[in-house]
DNA sequence: AGATTATTTGCAACCGGTTGCAGAATATTT
DNA sequence: AAATATTCTGCAACCGGTTGCAAATAATCT
């Protein structure tokens, strides 16, 4: 059905060198040869096969977009921004959900039979062992939200969430309060050991301060409204940082709903700010998350390392800031 | 660096054919053959390349999964579902991101070059014109979300957006409103007209009903929020139809933020019931619509068609109900 | 104009697989 | 055991392009 090169090389009476010339910018051409032939293909419709030429080329462009986070609404906004950026750029996002997949094995074979160019690792839980597992397969990855070591194996584009971890506890800190929690999301998320690393670290160097943990069983509302009318039943902090922005949400209607006031008696700091949490029915401060330069960033990155695939690997940090909104008691005058 | 079926061929000491047999399904091999290959293909790491063979079967297993709807929530749960339901049947989602495109040219040309086996347009936005444009380029084609006509010229999988305008015009009557709303999307998305369009049908019936009709510029929190607040200076109706529930907590939060009570002073009602619809802090009323049931309709239909290319286009319709919360007063007794 | 150099062009082989066909190897039948 | 029917296997051509190479054309220089 769809025409090909040979068809338009015998309509325009030339070889199909030249047909395939036309069509691969930095060869050479006569300007009547691409006229004669551009005609031809504008006649009969053609446009060549992508996948056909990878066959000699090497180069599909096709790009694995590989994630597990589908029930965040952020990453909505990541899906967004990483297909409308690499179309941009030619790139074609072959998208790959991993939910519920533990093992690399699969999803490497699979990517490896479409033979993407490269892969994004968009994932904010995904643990370090599946980038590994695409690098070892020879693809350029980019692990994108990804926790950060600090001698990285993959690319990684992100936030540091030790330092994010950090960052809440200061903010508690500033707030005068002297109970606080961290109630993280689920216990194996990267995301989640490196927040609470950080927020200990930081209260490590306050002996007075009474700190506590919990997590969530994933990051969604019903998981940290569960949590936190679990802590409202035996003595709670009077402040907590959140895992997330979805999980504090469910917290803060456990608040509500079990007749406290937030932030006069408890108080939440969540990260990402999402959309939603500027909605003034939720109103919730939060620490943020510079997703758009994140994806920006990550894509720079991966258009870098196909040019040069022994790039070599680079985490690429982007820090974080606190937006006050109305889910946390103001700062004590200095 | 990859792996070829040549090489395992000589590993093997046996004829590429012979590799190639192995790995398709209904192909004839011995088995004293079969493990040969097996053996061979798994000391060298060999998987097929999928592209390479799709030159000669004439099937990628990829499917073209084009949207433009990047800004809803509830499609990060369609894009979920849509993307697990293609894999477990061995099928590809090729991502497009149709935001900001007016003119199917483009896309219809990068899904021809990748030679996608099917197109699934999940969009409840954008205009017929783009469905058939892939199907015209001889690619089967389920628009899921998409408005039906009576005739319908490609698959369309989703609601009856009439009914579900007449649906809430009913429910907003049950109630005994006498002066009813009608906010909607922006004006040109087909989701839109169409649920106008049952909305004016139904009261229609109802001569002493009072009703007004407006758009917002967006299904966006702001959007919703902005033309609510300009609904509420003149002489707001009793209650609304939101577009969607996006736009209708916009408006909730506007109606809260003019000093005015929902649904003591303005009701709501919204469309989709999507995850924050029932976060407490939120309670909205609600229509329903079975997005999980529509997606795996929906793949269902593509598999069936890519079986059957001739398969004449069918409609199917999944019907809405209404999801009682907070935002609407009660139904009159009878 | 003739020699020299730079551009174009077509040929043919190749990218990594698949598949119709015919001969070889097995299995079944009588 | 011979004849017949089945199942396997390799050959070679093909899928839709690309590309090194050498011949053919065009452009530039004396």
């Amino acid at each position: 059905m769809p025409v090909t090169l040979k068809e338009v090389a015998e309509r325009a009476g030339v070889s199909r060198s030249a047909v395939s010339r036309t069509f691969t910018d930095g060869a050479s051409v006569s300007v009547s040869m691409r006229r004669k032939v551009e005609k031809a293909a504008r006649e009969l419709g053609y446009s060549p096969n992508a996948l056909a030429s990878s066959l000699t080329t090497g180069r599909t462009k096709l790009i694995g977009l590989v994630s597990n986070n589908f029930h965040n609404p952020i990453f909505l906004e990541v899906f967004d921004l990483f297909t409308r950026g690499l179309q941009d750029r030619g790139l074609r996002p072959l998208l790959v959900n991993l939910s519920e997949e533990v093992d690399p094995t699969n999803p490497v074979r699979m990517l490896r039979q479409y033979s993407v160019d490269g892969v994004v690792v968009a994932s904010s839980t995904l643990p370090p062992g599946f980038s590994k597992a695409f690098r070892d397969a020879g693809v350029p990855v980019v692990h994108s939200f990804g926790s950060l070591s600090s001698a990285p194996e993959v690319h990684v584009v992100g936030i540091d969430n030790q330092e994010a971890g950090r960052l809440a506890a200061r903010t508690l800190l500033e707030r005068g309060y002297t109970r606080v929690g961290f109630m993280g999301g689920p216990e194996f998320a990267t995301s989640t050991q490196d927040r609470l690393a950080g927020f200990i670290a930081e209260l490590s160097a306050h002996p007075t301060i009474r700190a506590s943990y919990s997590f969530a069983d994933a990051y969604s509302f019903d998981a940290g409204r569960k949590e936190m009318l679990r802590l409202l039943k035996e003595e709670p902090a009077q402040a907590y940082f959140g895992g997330d922005d979805v999980l504090s949400i469910g917290a803060l209607s456990a608040i509500k709903d079990s007749g406290l006031d937030c932030p006069k008696d408890v108080g939440i700091i969540g990260l990402n700010d999402m959309e939603m949490a500027r909605w003034n029915n939720i109103n919730l401060t939060t620490i943020r998350q510079p997703i758009r330069q994140i994806v920006t960033s990550s894509i720079e990155l991966m258009a870098a390392t196909l040019e040069d695939r022994d790039r070599f690997p680079e985490a690429r940090i982007f820090s974080c800031t606190v937006v006050e909104r109305g889910t946390l008691r103001p700062a004590l005058k200095a």
